[in-house]
DNA sequence: CTGAAAGCGCTAACAT
DNA sequence: ATGTTAGCGCTTTCAG
């Protein structure tokens, strides 16, 4: 099953099996369909960690996500896998689950695979020096970071611009009237935060009012979202719109909502983000910010196959995210 | 940055500076102090596919998908993935995306990388010798079917028992009094095929009707339902419970439940299939079928990592599902 | 306890 | 056009 045993068969030596299967250096036809015949005939298949070894790349690109199960990633991993395939690379996964630690290990292992690069999909967290590991990888392969942000010599990042998201959602609110506008989200990530600022932003600048009680921070997922609302009333609040930083909060919102006997959105106005499958199951559907991973994920791959192919390429590139109206805001 | 190097500055041989990383053979505690020292500073990683191509293992198993994005198999992977990383092994993603066209040269690929076994994950369609490549692999290397199965020396399966799932919830809807059943499903996959079996075979033995038109096939996702709905209006249909293969499919027959008015479930009851997060999302909340995807990737783990042990293993594996209530069937 | 050397399967000069 | 050969970085006998 080695080459030798082809090149045997063939009455040939290894060179030149080694010259038909890769199409390098000429071979003379007859000879080739011997190649070839032998090739056939055992079945062969080239072990390709001999070849890694030899031309120092492995076709393979490492993908560290936190959590596949989170449709967000799971869609990025998908586009990224398939962008990959297409250019001829393979892809290693790697569920890091958040915390800098498993990363910093994952990390590791990825360059002890020899992998030709990376991504890193979905925000660092703000430890303090948690990501020196990530420049410490980088001098070793170029890394691209997907909707998160980090400066170095060889790492590039392809982010949404979540501010703008969040704030186009706030001047469209605006504009229909609503000045009582409630923000809840769950996780201070890298593109939390962005969010949260393109919030703050542009109520300000929308000359709206913006009070600490409407701004609510809750645990993730569809609960979060419904304790969200409880806190909400606590405070009588008298907003007329919420915001979510996720979609499933925002269901979580709306069921609330539901429960209450509130209408929406005639006495109460909801917008999610990520436009996710889960926008649509809702009652009434849920409006939402289409945050394009997709184009984030294409992006990411081109940009990393262009270093990778020795291009000079742009160490920041942002994807702008639209507005999706649906039932819970017309 | 090679073993070299670090034999160099370590002023010993690279078999002592292997032994030490590897923590084979002895070394005196002096040496490998030296050592020791002498890879710290140089921030030495060994090298994975040098080694691979010694020891004839790499340590890699490949995932095969058809799509990620889907929280079925999302959640699979996401379960194999922590699996294996516990038990010391990697993972290479493939998302095949249904067709044994690019699923066989996947298979092909990831035996090039000489992954020491595969896990499939999903249904395998029946087409005419359209696994042949499948058990070729097997040939090389281990491969488990994860909700799937296909007889072979070195195939082991672990499934869902979908066509019990189905089943308890006809005996589950008949207890209520429910007789005229409409079961929607998309896909004839080979758990497709198990629930449809599942649905005829308890609707006999419960001495219930079964109406061809009763039984709907559509195409996948939230508007198949939709519409699958449609065509049981069309035909006047007088069910009063309606058994969904997925749980989008439900939250488009719950959606077009709602737009006509029909109350559920007081005047129609749904059910659905996977207990995903969409059952949560839907109002009123989906019953459905928690599958155990869970149980399912972690058996599977255990099962190809007791054979890679050398250990004998049951090829046939099963993993019972349960029903989960919600509002859509109380 | 340590080192020398063979070899894993392949590619890429360098010869011929 | 084809063959010979030297590694790629590592593990693993086999000597010492």
């Amino acid at each position: 099953m080695s080459i030798y045993e082809v090149a045997q068969k063939a009455g040939v030596s290894i060179a030149t099996v080694s010259r038909v299967i890769n199409n390098s250096g000429s071979v003379r036809p007859e000879t080739r369909e011997k190649v070839e015949a032998a090739l056939k005939e055992l079945n062969y298949r080239p072990n390709a960690i001999a070849r890694s070894l030899v031309v120092n790349t492995t076709n393979t690109i490492g993908i560290l996500a936190s959590d596949v199960r989170d449709s967000y990633y799971a869609n990025a991993i998908y586009i990224l896998e398939q962008e990959f395939r297409k250019l001829g690379y393979h892809v290693i996964l790697c569920n890091t689950g958040g915390g800098p630690e498993k990363r910093r290990r994952y990390l590791g292992l990825l360059l002890e695979k020899k992998v030709d690069g990376m991504v890193l999909v979905g925000s660092i967290f703000k430890e303090k020096n948690g990501n020196q590991h990530i420049l410490d990888a980088s001098t070793s392969v170029p890394i691209v970071l997907l909707n998160s942000s980090l400066e170095g010599d060889n790492i590039y990042s392809v982010v949404c611009d979540d501010k703008t998201g969040v704030s186009k959602v706030v001047v469209s609110l605006a504009l229909r009237g609503h000045r009582g506008i409630s923000y809840v989200y769950d996780v201070d990530s890298f593109s939390g935060l962005a969010k949260l600022d393109g919030f703050t932003t542009a109520m300000k600048s929308a000359g709206l009012p913006i009070k600490k009680e409407w701004i609510i921070q809750t645990e993730s997922g569809i609960d979060g979202g419904r304790r969200a609302l409880k806190r909400l009333e606590d405070v009588k609040s008298t907003c007329t719109a919420i915001i979510a930083s996720e979609d499933i909060l925002a269901a979580g919102i709306l069921k609330g909502l539901t429960q209450k006997g509130m209408k929406v959105p005639d006495e109460m106005v909801v917008f999610g983000y990520n436009d996710s499958i889960i926008s649509q199951c809702t009652t009434p559907e849920l409006s939402s910010v289409d945050n394009k991973v997709g184009a984030l994920a294409k992006e990411a791959s081109k940009v990393l196959y262009q270093v990778l192919q020795g291009m000079e390429v742009s160490h920041h590139n942002v994807v702008v995210p639209e507005l999706v109206f649906r039932e819970s805001c017309d």
